[in-house]
DNA sequence: GTCTATAAAAAGATAGAC
DNA sequence: GTCTATCTTTTTATAGAC
């Protein structure tokens, strides 16, 4: 489909934004249509059932994530600092993708979690070319699945401590390199 | 209510279960009541609604968290230690409690994200008393979260990088400290 | 306190008109 | 492609027997 509909792209990008902002429970297919516009009749046309609608969302996870990869392994600061640092972008649309695909895991759909499992595999195998040691990959990893955790949730924890003040924690970086050279 | 009823306790216990074990749309009153071995109508007998459900499962979380924040505060090895190692364990009752805050949170149970926003406050309360350094304190506040966000879905990344193999992330923690002196 | 039966509401999905 | 109307299933909640 190299052209969708827009109607189509409207009703997923609603359900990511219903995932997002008001957590799964609220992400019926009714609050999707309205919300997209359309009718519930008009949401199934394009989307045949619920499953669908995640199964979409992985999909384009897929797609960008793709992107993130190739510009992560092409960045001029690191992969490490600019995968730290785009962790805690938040409205992109890849931040907005995993957010939608952590929301769909813990509300117990399966293959959202086998895809936010094969992505982390991706990312650390990218985070060990440029930093070696596997801890300290390991805790790169968790500093920015701690950012994913954190983000979606407007106006949390989150936002009040780290929301324009990474810089401080991108410092870092370079640090934590070295404590992995220290550590080997 | 110094003595609850063991009813209420099994069902308490089988709504977690469900929560940590298959996500939020699993934990239905009726799964909740099987998996307790009570009817809908006895659930219901201690829990007049849903929503209590998730209140009660707020309340234990308060708790258990006043426990370990005390821990956390005399422990020998130091707050952010016993902070990141205990953050790692899994099926203690703490973390199941707060891994079930965490889907009935990404659900979109404003009063779970509320308690869990209350806990990340006195969590980095405690870990600025012994680091100091706010980047620092944020850092292991992150690894924290990571570790959590992790758990709670056996067989998964989380288990296969980390399960029983923290303490070299562990070794890490003075040098964090060390880092955090440097930085200041 | 716990159960069964039943109601009420919400959510997912189908059929067919336009 | 999109809508309205309808059906089915699931989920929550109530009522009342025991």
């Amino acid at each position: 489909m190299a052209r969708p509909a827009a109607a189509r792209v409207k009703v997923l990008d609603a359900y990511i934004s219903l995932l997002c902002e008001e957590g799964e429970r609220a992400a019926t297919l009714e609050a999707t249509a309205a919300l997209a516009g359309v009718s519930k009749g008009g949401l199934l046309y394009h989307f045949a059932s619920k499953e669908a609608l995640a199964d979409a969302v992985i999909k384009l996870s897929e797609e960008l994530i793709l992107i993130d990869l190739k510009d992560m392994a092409q960045a001029e600061e690191g992969p490490a600092a600019y995968f730290i640092r785009t962790s805690a972008e938040v409205n992109t649309e890849l931040d907005r993708l995993l957010v939608a695909l952590h929301r769909l895991a813990h509300s117990g759909v399966e293959a959202a979690t086998a895809q936010m499992e094969s992505i982390n595999e991706r990312w650390l195998a990218a985070l060990m070319e440029e930093i070696g040691d596997k801890d300290i990959a390991h805790l790169v990893m968790l500093v920015s699945e701690g950012l994913y955790a954190f983000s979606g949730t407007p106006g949390t924890w989150y936002a009040r401590h780290f929301e324009g003040n990474l810089s401080h924690l991108l410092e870092l970086v370079p640090q934590l390199k070295k404590l992995g050279t220290n550590n080997q």
